[in-house]
DNA sequence: AGTGCGATTGACT
DNA sequence: GTCAATCGCACTA
């Protein structure tokens, strides 16, 4: 697969990014994805993690785009953004479900069910079937790595969108986005979910 | 050095 | 449907 040139800020990377795929070239093997579900947290947002300008904890996050951001979270679970701006600016992408394509047993054994729909729902979930972790935090995912964007040989559908899931400040704004039908997606599958 | 809490999940009623 | 576990980090002092 050839590599990908994103858009240029937030809102359209999360739109973007929905019917691509995510790979994870890891030891145990590879798996991938089709990006099913995807919420933008652009520039000037206050439930982004850059709001608070850059820290030691957010900083990949300010750079370049197409760069992991991984973060761990309720003592549980790793977040996988796509940073969204040039470099020194703030703003990413959170992925938040995969439709499972290659490396389907490697991601049951991780996450301890057979269900498809159930290995990346959710962006722990997708974290925890792809390997992905802190270790992943600053890759390039345009660039030929361990974690990277392709994409799908299968036709794009045009994303629903909705508001997104889990916050308590900027609740209104509708920047998740979704592939309509797909069984994998988490959440809420209407526009005000 | 202590506190509060978060872009969630899995277990349970 | 409800709810607690769990831990790294920002913030206060």
């Amino acid at each position: 697969m050839r590599r990908l040139e994103l858009p240029d800020d937030a809102v359209e990377l999360a739109r973007f990014l929905i019917g691509k795929v995510l790979v994870r070239d890891h030891r145990s093997g590879r798996t991938s994805g089709r990006i099913v579900e995807t919420e933008a947290y652009p520039v000037g947002d206050a439930a982004g993690h850059a709001f608070i300008g850059m820290t030691s904890a957010n900083q990949s996050l300010f750079l370049a785009k197409g760069h992991a951001y991984v973060y761990f979270i309720y003592g549980s679970s790793y977040m996988c953004n796509v940073a969204a701006e040039p470099r020194g600016v703030g703003a990413g992408v959170l992925l938040r479900a995969l439709e499972p394509l290659e490396g389907i047993s490697l991601m049951q054994r991780r996450r301890g069910t057979r269900r498809l729909t159930e290995l990346a729902k959710g962006p722990g979930r997708l974290a925890s079937a792809m390997a992905i972790d802190r270790r992943c935090d600053g890759m390039d995912l345009c660039a030929a790595g361990a974690l990277w964007l392709g994409r799908d040989e299968r036709p794009r559908v045009r994303p629903s969108r909705s508001v997104r899931i889990g916050l308590t400040k900027e609740v209104g704004r509708l920047l998740r986005f979704y592939e309509r039908g797909s069984s994998c997606v988490s959440g809420p599958r209407r526009l005000r979910g």
